[in-house]
DNA sequence: ACTTATTTTTAGACTTGTCTAATTCTTGTC
DNA sequence: GACAAGAATTAGACAAGTCTAAAAATAAGT
């Protein structure tokens, strides 16, 4: 087993093959592409590159699946990105939003020593600033059994676990609404544009949560 | 004056004829190749395409000279691998020795924000672990009164306040003798053949270093 | 099942940064 | 001052990663 160093741009389309087969179950060639915001050609000639590295199969016009060599090359990268997401939030005092462009290009800094350092550094965290969960060295997530309201896709139905991070004012929105722990949501859609979700209750109308409520509220499935 | 982003490269060349500015007095093709590991060629390219950047002044034969523009471009850059190394030592626990590579990479992240609050999170340090000045937002350093070691005579009595031009090996020599940031030192005598000289630690045996050590030494006078 | 629309792949070109080999310029020596 | 040695540049090639345009394969509607 060879520590083969990747390109900048072969990480790239290992990370978003890992989250779009983790989201959609599968990752075509055009999701890649525009999650990556080049083109379905580029994308082709990189996925057939990356199948001869033996880090993906490709079978033509299905899609990409990591092996297990990439699924291992990507928690790493997902390791990497989201220690560095909790070092931006928690020490250097970045608001959650604000990270994810900076912690993109941290990602690629390669020093296994330095990833590890800054685990420790920062008291071996669990999970990210967002909730999600940081991989271990050699690769283990400890799977929360809760998610936050915002990473849900339409269609799941999930119970209200908890409310993280509140505040008075956020406490006071969702009395207002009638949210409270326990309660069953159903979410409808999600807005692209904002990333704001319509949900419905069990009883009564739906209603629309910013992105800025549902990412505060933890929710488990129902 | 916009702020066009450079590449990897760029900002490596840029770096690299700063430091032969300083050092030699000029930064030659060959110079700079052989500090990039690359060939004269290649650099006879980039200096080409840097001098139309206006970054700096090509005088093919000559040499070249970092423009206004370009002297801010590798002052940001000293700027932020400094910060970094100063960051993977105090914080991260990383032997002085063992942080050039790393923070080679950190330097590249691209974040005005990010490194103005690193520097804030690490106290606004004035200088490096080596002892390097960091130059500030704006560019300015504050300089130290110190002179190189080989300059001092019998008698005089030193503080190490860094170590220029640093290699690995280097650091690893003045490691095994006990040298560091801070030490002070009695010199005893200089031969007139090598110009090599004998130390005495405050505390210790005196020993002899080379000219060649002994001039890459900035002290103070204590 | 047939035809159309969509997705994916292929083919060929361009850019960046590098290389080798050949050429041109500068300099130091006699 | 001529000429050899060394340094710098130019010319041409190549690999990586991207693009556009065209071809091929798949999916979808009726």
């Amino acid at each position: 087993m060879k520590a083969v160093p990747l390109t900048r741009s072969e990480e790239d389309h290992i990370k978003a093959i890992h989250t779009l087969t983790e989201v959609d179950g599968r990752a075509t060639t055009n999701a890649i592409s525009e999650r990556l915001s080049t083109k379905a050609s580029s994308v082709s000639d990189m996925l057939k590159k990356l199948a001869e590295k033996k880090l993906l199969e490709h079978e033509p016009y299905y899609g990409a699946k990591l092996t297990v060599k990439g699924e291992a090359v990507a928690l790493q990268l997902l390791r990497r990105h989201r220690l560095w997401e909790t070092f931006l939030v928690d020490r250097l005092g970045f608001g959650w939003d604000e990270v994810h462009e900076v912690a993109e290009q941290l990602e690629h800094v390669v020093s296994e020593k330095l990833v590890d350092k800054l685990e420790s550094y920062l008291g071996r965290p669990r999970f990210d600033p967002h909730g999600d969960p940081i991989p271990d060295k050699s690769g283990k997530i400890r799977q929360r059994k809760t998610k936050r309201l915002d990473s849900c896709g339409p269609g799941e139905s999930v119970r209200i676990a908890a409310v993280s991070e509140t505040t008075d004012e956020l406490l006071r929105l969702l009395g207002a609404k009638g949210l409270r722990i326990g309660t069953t949501l159903v979410v409808q859609e999600v807005q692209a544009f904002d990333g704001s979700m319509d949900v419905k209750p069990k009883s009564g109308p739906s209603f629309s949560l910013s992105k800025n409520v549902s990412h505060h509220l933890q929710v488990e499935l129902s």
